[in-house]
DNA sequence: TAGATTGTTAATCGATTAACAATC
DNA sequence: TAGATTGTTAATCGATTAACAATC
């Protein structure tokens, strides 16, 4: 009877996948949804889904499923993404703009409130209803707005500068898409986004592919 | 004297971060470096990163450490990053752009040769030296170009149309930066970016770490 | 009822970590 | 030489997968 770990981070970066199949669901007026055809969509086992899912919370129906309007409540609570997180964005080049004309995200709880830079011609403007502020503005503005959360979109070199004005200003949390490991406190959470990584792993599924030596276990 | 698995993902993934430590102490001039310092510099074991290294192949000396040109050479060779992959990009939005202009890639063996858009007014413009053609040129100019892989960088409404379309014009392999799980033949290689999972991992750090119960191990 | 699916308990698998001899 | 670090072999840990009774 021992509680399972809440802090499984291969389940929790799957839930995210499992909530577009079954908000795909839902969509359909469907009103359950099976742990099978959650991993048929994904290509994973039934078994795993099943064994994330439960992490959540969420009780099915042998037989028929899980309830579908139930089951999105329950992943959104587990993320908690039901409540709203403040973020302000460092750095409004072209990732950042991305990141804030990302409508998914504030679906998801984030909502972005405004974005400094260092650019002139960015500053004043503001790009899907985040207004752009002035670099020098970022400590007072934190304090004034109240954030949870700095999305970190600046060149590498300005990284870990920027980073101490975030930590001295208070922030708690920083997601940090440079490629910079960002020295911290012991208690600000950082999670670095790191494309490389992706483009590693992809190189050498294409390599192995390309080999006759086909071992294309993915 | 079994051959080490060398589709070690986790490992993979991390490979690259070592590469910026190590390519950070080639430009201070070190000759060698030891697994001991890396882990430092990433918070990570000592252990681990010998245990990632040896994957590369690369020899280190005991008491000294790694011979750092040495080092750069087997991993890059490891990642196939000293070839040149041609990819094109489809989708030249804010995403796009910004990945066009993230020149770490180019050094990485990535050379994006041509992007394709819908709108007129991208089409004809270059970003960062990158041609943007219309997506109708699309099949055309793969077949033209020769394309080992293509970044897929269009609104998810798009992407399963987009990625049929580079199937049938050959492409073995998609870089996925949309919130779509592809349907593509089995031969057919997907790198799934997903950003959504990296804001699941923080929304959870972030409650573990409010409350009380702080077993915030990271 | 029959049978597909859940949820639990156990088994397997793979990655991380530990221990330690070899060595520069 | 002394001692820090490598690289190998073994132990541990955690995640995935398997088995199966419960059940709608």
């Amino acid at each position: 009877m021992h509680a399972p770990k809440v802090t499984n981070q291969p389940t929790i970066k799957r839930l995210p996948s499992y909530l577009h199949i079954i908000e795909s669901a839902q969509r359909d007026g469907k009103e359950y949804i099976s742990g099978t055809v959650i991993a048929e969509e994904l290509k994973l086992e039934p078994i795993q889904v099943r064994k994330d899912l439960a992490l959540t919370g969420i009780v099915g129906k042998p037989r028929i499923g899980f309830p579908v309007d139930e089951l999105i409540r329950a992943i959104y609570s587990f993320l908690e993404w039901d409540r709203e997180h403040r973020a302000i964005l460092v750095g409004a080049g072209n990732l950042g703009t991305a990141l804030m004309g990302y409508r998914e995200f504030n679906k998801r709880g984030m909502n972005i409130v405004a974005a400094f830079d260092l650019d002139k011609n960015k500053i004043g403007n503001s790009h899907h209803g985040t207004p752009v502020y002035s670099l020098g503005q970022m400590s007072e503005k934190i304090a004034e707005i109240g954030v949870d959360m700095a999305i970190l979109t600046v060149p590498s070199g300005h990284a870990q500068a920027v980073a101490d004005l975030l930590v001295r200003a208070g922030i708690q949390a920083i997601w940090n898409f440079t490629n910079i490991k960002l020295k911290v406190p012991e208690d600000v959470i950082v999670q670095k986004e790191d494309l490389s990584s992706g483009y590693a792993v992809l190189s050498v599924k294409m390599r192995l592919t390309h080999s006759q030596t086909a071992n294309a276990e993915v």
